[in-house]
DNA sequence: GTCCAGGCTTTCC
DNA sequence: GGAAAGCCTGGA
């Protein structure tokens, strides 16, 4: 590690930490479980556990932790073994690439629960941020385990896929507000919970195996799978194309309309390995601008 | 085999 | 009232 960590009463502070910013980790749309707080921190839940970061400075201040797992569990769910400043140098020899990781430049790739990214993309199909967000905490605070409590708001894990699985397809459509999307949850779900299909495989294969694998499920195509495997596998060549990729690599690239699948080959053959983080980078910039719209 | 149009729930802007 | 981090189906 090249920062320094230390503990405080129920904190844990990193000081001197670049290449992390909490509103350009958790607002980037990788994440659709935290919640801002008034004085600008944010509150999150993974592992079945509550989390407060706060950014002071060039300190960052977790909240309701210890060192203990602060090492076993935050250290990787936060990428923090990852070196950003060379992977933004590398990134940065793009002169367009640049302007966009100087606008994102404290974002992370952050390491989260495969099943519950997978549902949360399942549902993020045709959808809005807001209304994604609203669906996965009502999943949770239906089905899953209590957590904790932070700042009078109580927090919920995301359940397990047996939940999913038992409930009725039209019951996940009217409880969690998922429309169409009701039964690929229930039937994914269902896949994995029966051990037909298994989930934990994917962290040894390619991204290319992978993709393969996660698109026999019902609700993942292209774009989902790509999602999964860059946010809960770390897939660094995953290059997840939604309609704002789509945008921003037509406007600054490619400078004509462009097939989804042609831009997917595109991101890789100009961004390689480091594909993934290209696209966050990008696909940040593009929302937040309005780029190509 | 590949490509593409149309349909899909609901709500946010 | 259009659009939304797309996927699935059917037909060319």
């Amino acid at each position: 590690m090249n920062f320094n960590i230390i503990e405080d009463n129920n904190k844990v502070i990193i000081k001197d930490i670049l290449d992390f910013d909490p509103k350009h980790i958790f607002e980037c749309g990788q994440c659709f479980r935290w919640y801002i707080e008034e004085d600008l921190s944010y509150t999150t839940i993974a592992h079945n556990k509550v989390i407060n970061v706060k950014k002071e400075d060039n300190d960052v201040i977790f909240s309701n932790t210890h060192m203990e797992d602060f090492k076993s569990i935050w250290y990787k769910y936060f990428d923090l073994g990852k070196d950003y400043f060379a992977i933004k140098n590398e990134l940065s020899k793009d002169p367009i690439l640049k302007e966009a990781i100087n606008f994102g430049q404290g974002m992370r790739l952050l390491n989260q629960d495969p099943y519950e990214t997978l549902i949360s993309f399942i549902i993020s199909a045709n959808n809005q941020i807001p209304r994604i967000k609203k669906s996965v905490e009502l999943i949770s605070n239906d089905l899953g385990e209590y957590a904790g409590t932070w700042n009078g708001k109580d927090y919920f894990g995301f359940p397990r896929p047996d939940k999913l699985a038992s409930l009725e397809t039209e019951y996940i459509r009217e409880k969690y507000r998922v429309g169409f999307r009701a039964d690929r949850i229930r039937e994914t779900s269902r896949r994995i919970s029966d051990g037909e299909f298994d989930l934990q495989s994917i962290y040894y294969k390619t991204r290319d195996e992978g993709k393969d694998l996660l698109t026999t499920l019902p609700g993942v195509g292209p774009k989902v799978s790509d999602c999964i495997l860059l946010f809960a596998f770390d897939k660094e060549e995953a290059f997840p194309v939604d309609v704002w990729v789509k945008r921003v690599m037509e406007y600054f690239y490619l400078k004509k309309e462009t097939s989804t699948k042609e831009i997917g080959l595109s991101g890789a053959r100009i961004f390689g390995r480091l594909a993934g983080y290209a696209q966050q980078y990008l696909f940040y910039y593009a929302r937040e601008l309005g780029i190509g719209k």
